[in-house]
RNA sequence: GGACCCGUAGCUCAGCUGGAUAGAGCGCUGCCCUCCGAAGGCAGAGGUCACAGGUUCGAAUCCUGUCGGGUCCGCCA
């Protein structure tokens, strides 16, 4: 149990347990609620309870009366050194130093997987994020889902939790046959023809959609692939469009699989590669939304019924009409939704359901989607089939990732593509690196706007967090560097340092820096119930603090250095301090999925 | 008209699921480098937590309403 909050909690129980059946407090109090955190101001002691304002009333005590019983026999535990009633009944613990030794000793020993957690108990968790359209590259918006799913998936893991990282191919329907007309129609130019006139124009006269320069090398490879006999089947095209039904199927699967690969390598990029990447044109194909459809209609949720109109704006093309529609009323949606469009085909609901009846099937009760703002007002009815489809036993938590504005020096960039000053999550890594980027991406929680500022990515002071906290792990590996050229590599690993005398530690602000290093196992199972990874980012950023404070006083006076003259042995204590802080930097930041850097430069 | 999110220092934002005197960075004022990296650190000024009610030992946090900003609202995925 490394997170020593929960061990304080487990005395106090005991505690009141005792005084139970002693017949201090009467028998069945609910002890849930007593919770034991850090005071905010360390001058109140090193741990606080609320134990006594929580169980006062019940036991019908006063609270500082039943705080001073309380803190009586706190003073009888072991590490304990204080104990006092404070305000409206706080029993704030004062902790013997060689407890926070000992603490330091846990993560020496722990090394990188300090603060792993069995609070999730292997529960298996599918976590989908991105799951962009594969109709281009992926943009910043995307970039900041990838990142929030990616470390959110991280953080799960740590949190104990057997973590699935999904992606979600939307290879069917509308949009990405209109990529397919685009690409054919670079493949008709590459053979020459001018897509304004003749029969592509004919058969497809609406301006393309999807005109990305990244679609030209799709034609040709189109055209290395078939030459110029796509969609003819033996005869020679030329360069006038063939009815699509000679040529979709393959133009389809060919620009897919390549939007596929180009998001990829996206993903790669930032150093994500989701385990399973699901094909909703398979899903369909097999039969899976009639599946689903049934399940629900087997449980009496879906009927055919007329919709009142949208309030507000009604859209030109309204009409009044029964259709199939899903009762996700009774799962606190606000209407019922429909399940088929006016033609007969299943609406993205529909096939999304069966999508998630499938995660359902592959054994996952728990499902986290990261999605865009702009799906806001899709939450609802999603986490509603979930419920449905597992009949209590599934539930869908889905994440929403607010807007990335991009801003140079303070400066918002206009994005447009037509100007061609639009901004591709590529082009932000290749000009601030992917740690850069996936770090920022955390410095915001998810329901915010984040403002990433290009030029201030790449400061160096400590209004750039990624900076900051980079800094305070290059600090420690030089301190270490140093120490090495002294004692050699050896003694210095975890392990040998795990067995250092840590007595020489013993000024407030190196026992602070240990009790906020000893906060993360904490923080990961807070952050992870919470399912906000940005946490992590913040509260590196404080152990950062901690560190650079701790620093500079070696500044002032050169008895708080790291490595004293003279003094082996407070040197060695403090040493452990360094790899400590050194360790829970870069647990924390492989959370992030973010590489620690030894040097600065 | 409705749903969801946001409103905390001049600016950008944290606030540990209800706790004590509400925090950090930037900006402003004043300090600290013969010394493991000053790419840092210390101190000061700056707040009716949008507003009004409610819940209780206790509210920035939970509930209701109002105001302001954003996103979205059959047959796009």
């Amino acid at each position: 149990m490394t997170n020593y909050f929960k061990s304080l909690k487990f005395d106090i129980d005991a505690i009141v347990q005792e005084m139970i059946a002693n017949g201090e407090l009467p028998a069945g109090l609910d002890c849930a609620r007593v919770a034991v955190e850090s005071p905010r101001d360390p001058s109140h002691g090193d741990a606080a309870t609320n134990a006594a304002m929580v169980l006062a009333k019940p036991a019908g005590m006063k609270p500082r009366d039943l705080g001073e019983t309380l803190a009586a026999r706190l003073r009888t535990l072991d590490n304990v050194t204080g104990a006092e009633v404070a305000g409206p009944g706080f029993v704030n613990l004062r902790l013997r130093d060689t407890f926070w030794h000992g603490r330091l000793q846990d993560m020496l020993r722990a090394g990188l997987s300090y603060g792993d957690s069995d609070l999730g108990a292997g529960e298996p968790v599918n976590v989908e994020y991105v799951s962009a359209n594969p109709t281009g590259p992926l943009h910043v918006g995307h970039g900041r889902g990838a990142v929030v799913g990616d470390a959110l998936a991280g953080l799960l893991q740590k949190a104990g939790h057997a973590v699935t990282r999904e992606y979600y191919v939307n290879d069917a329907g509308a949009q990405v046959e209109e990529l397919a007309w685009a690409a054919y129609g670079r493949y008709l130019e590459h053979y020459g023809a001018d897509l304004a006139e003749g029969s592509f124009a004919q058969m497809h006269p609406a301006p393309l959609q999807y005109q990305g320069d990244y679609l030209i090398e799709v034609g040709k490879g189109l055209a290395a692939q078939y030459g110029k006999r796509l969609g003819l089947d033996g005869a020679v095209l030329g360069i006038q469009a063939a009815h699509p039904s000679l040529w979709m199927e393959k133009v389809r699967s060919f620009v897919v699989a390549a939007m596929m690969d180009l998001i990829r390598d996206d993903l790669e990029a930032l150093g994500i590669r989701p385990a399973v990447f699901t094909s909703e044109r398979e899903l369909v194909a097999a039969g899976a939304v009639e599946e689903a459809v049934k399940t629900l209609e087997d449980a009496g949720l879906v009927y055919t019924g007329v919709l009142e109109p949208p309030k507000g704006k009604l859209p030109d093309d309204w009409e009044e009409r029964p259709q199939t529609l899903f009762r996700s009323t009774q799962f606190g949606d606000d209407i019922d939704r429909p399940l088929r469009k006016s033609d007969g085909s299943w609406t993205y609901f529909a096939t999304d359901i069966a999508y998630h009846l499938d995660k359902i099937r592959r054994g996952f009760g728990r499902m986290i989607d990261v999605w865009g703002a702009d799906h806001g007002g899709y939450v609802k009815r999603m986490e509603a089939a979930v419920a449905a489809l597992g009949g209590g036993a599934a539930r869908l938590d889905v994440r929403l990732c607010q807007l990335v504005k991009l801003l140079e020096a303070g400066q918002p960039v206009k994005m447009s593509k037509r100007a061609g000053t639009y901004v591709t999550l590529r082009e932000m890594i290749d000009r601030v690196g992917r740690d850069v980027v996936r770090f920022i991406m955390l410095t915001r929680k998810n329901d915010a706007q984040l403002d990433f500022d290009l030029a201030k990515a790449m400061e160096q002071s400590r209004d750039n967090p990624v900076f900051y906290v980079q800094y305070a792990h290059a600090r420690c590996c030089s301190v270490l560097r140093h120490a090495a050229e002294g004692t050699g590599e050896a003694a210095l690993q975890p392990d040998a340092l795990a067995e250092a005398d840590l007595s020489p530690l013993t000024d407030p602000a190196e026992l602070a820096l240990i009790r906020q290093l000893a906060g993360w196992p904490q923080l990961v199972e807070q952050a992870a119930q919470a399912r906000e990874p940005h946490r992590v980012a913040f509260y590196l950023y404080d152990v950062a603090a901690a560190f650079h404070g701790l620093w500079t006083k070696g500044k002032d006076d050169a008895s708080l250095r790291f490595l004293v003259d003279g003094d082996a042995g407070t040197s060695r204590a403090r040493l452990a301090l360094v790899k400590g802080t050194a360790l829970v930097v870069a647990s924390g930041l492989s959370v992030m999925g973010v590489q620690p850097v030894e040097e600065m430069h």
